[in-house]
DNA sequence: TTGAAAGCGTTACCAC
DNA sequence: GTGGTAACGCTTTCAA
């Protein structure tokens, strides 16, 4: 056997006959072969990477979307190549400049704001970009995700139908988390067109804000806390954090003080009450992002730019 | 000027001579040149991966090590290339074949546990190993972790000590969570040393396992739940469900059934009561992997086998 | 359906 | 201090 009918055989190629191709294949395991895709990679000068930035892996919802871009991506012989920036707006250009060193064939970043030079990076690359969980309004290239304003819209309309007026927002104090501070908008605009009073800040620290971020700024606010009639969280783990701490105050939710939190969290629906959340659709996210990679990696010419909302819904619980 | 001497004036070579180097890199960067990762990943054999297995990237405590470890790595020039099996060990084999296959500088795997076709591959290659999160009797390489066995012996005691003698441990059915099972085998033997009845095995689905399937499992059995003195959960995600689910029915916790967790996840300590608990210190872990990796990645003459518990403490809560 | 030759960009090794 | 040669493992191209 030569090597050239070895590599079409390894590559399933088919031009070469399924009894040689079984046998190869056999031979090569039995001798512990491993293919070098490094070499592959400098030959046909396709790296085989698609880069991706998260703003944290301890996340259940960026875990999911990157594990269905990992699935989806699984049987195209691609790789997914992880910089993770831990809410550091400004690791990201770092990152980017890490992972272009790799020479990936496409980029997916979280969100749609980034610092001038990793704009800069991106445009002199040229290479297909998408942006997810957000919807910017100058993408870079292709975008997936919903409109994290827009989603808070639907929980103030739900809390004001059934009787909140006074609302709190619980969320990151510095602006590194933008989706944070996207939900933080949609909650102060929506509350103004609805003729609330004045939304309240109430600052869990910088980001990333989790359980006990949400449960500190209620504890320090004691029974102080029940001036509103609801506290609008960031996300579920600051929600459920809010709610503990109001059980241990004696507060009740809801009766005395309605919570929500976003994300669909499982600890929303385990909680006790449910805590009221907004389901994001994080694995649909991942989806159509492989979707679009998998066209841009398949036919090389310049893909018209996609938008594509995925949509968010509200999911009433217990708490509001 | 020869290729050689531009490959040597780019790479910072001191045999070049300091005019001809800074004329190079000038030229270089006029011509708008770029340096080929690639082509020196595949000439040199040296990829600067670190390639890690993982069973699940949505788990807190991974999370944290994956950090330690990408932070740690970031200064020596090298990446982490990252495969998530999603607790099918029949994956990992599959997964460290991908990732062989760009060459990595060193391994690290979560686990103790794997198949005679991965360890063969690991062989086969010869290059450093790591495992995470267990001390293994046969180690391929390297180890950093802790006894999860042991760990669970503090639990038991102390259950043991505090009065309670009929338990039940709540975990996955299957074997696919090594660390689960580990755990199991702990809580069984420590109760058989202990002379306490025999613990009854609670089924929580297939791995991995986590509040929903905690919850279930307490729902399902209603009431009757209340003929075990404590639940000792495989992790705290799984204690959390339990726990809720026991509010919802209306036994008390500690009073009725006692509760314990396991990783000192963010919700034992913010859930109402707190979850006792066990701290693993997932960070650690990280740091002294990347101890041993820039260990391995300066010298490349073989290290002797190291083998380093992280040890892990009982933390008590409220729920025991 | 299979094989032979050439070459991708870099660097190890040796010569000058 | 600089340059020539060969080779890393694969795939493109052309020939059989």
């Amino acid at each position: 056997m030569s090597p050239m009918t070895v590599s079409r055989a390894l590559r399933d190629d088919k031009t070469v006959s399924e009894a040689t191709r079984t046998r190869i294949r056999q031979v090569a395991s039995q001798l512990g072969y491993v293919y070098d895709t490094t070499a592959q990679a400098f030959r046909t000068q396709k790296s085989g990477f698609v880069a991706i930035t998260l703003p944290s892996i301890n996340n259940a919802n960026f875990a999911q979307t990157f594990r269905a871009l990992s699935d989806g991506l699984a049987g195209t012989g691609n790789q997914l190549l992880l910089g993770s920036t831990n809410y550091q707006v400004g690791k990201e250009e770092e990152h980017v400049r890490q992972l272009f060193s790799r020479n990936p064939e496409a980029l997916v970043l979280t969100g749609g704001y980034h610092t001038d030079n990793t704009r800069q990076l991106v445009a002199a690359r040229g290479l297909p970009v998408i942006e997810m969980w957000d919807l910017p309004a100058a993408p870079l290239g292709h975008a997936v995700g919903f409109s994290n304003a827009h989603a808070m819209t639907a929980v103030v309309r739900h809390l004001a139908e059934t009787g909140r007026r006074k609302l709190a927002f619980v969320g990151a104090s510095d602006g590194a988390d933008m989706r944070g501070a996207a939900r933080r908008q949609g909650v102060l605009e929506t509350a103004r067109t609805l003729g609330l009073p004045e939304v309240a800040l109430l600052d869990a620290g910088p980001a990333p804000v989790s359980m006990r971020h949400g449960a500190g700024v209620v504890a320090q606010l004691g029974a102080d806390v029940a001036q509103y009639d609801a506290l609008v969280c960031v996300s579920d783990p600051v929600a459920f954090g809010c709610l503990s701490a109001c059980q241990r105050l004696g507060i009740r939710v809801p009766e005395d003080l309605a919570i929500t939190g976003f994300g669909c969290f499982e600890v929303s629906e385990v909680a006790n009450p449910r805590i009221t959340t907004v389901n994001v659709n994080a694995h649909k996210i991942g989806e159509q992002v492989v979707a679009v990679l998998r066209d841009i990696l398949e036919q090389p010419e310049e893909l018209e730019p996609r938008l594509i909302d995925v949509g968010s819904e509200l999911v009433p619980g217990e708490t509001s």
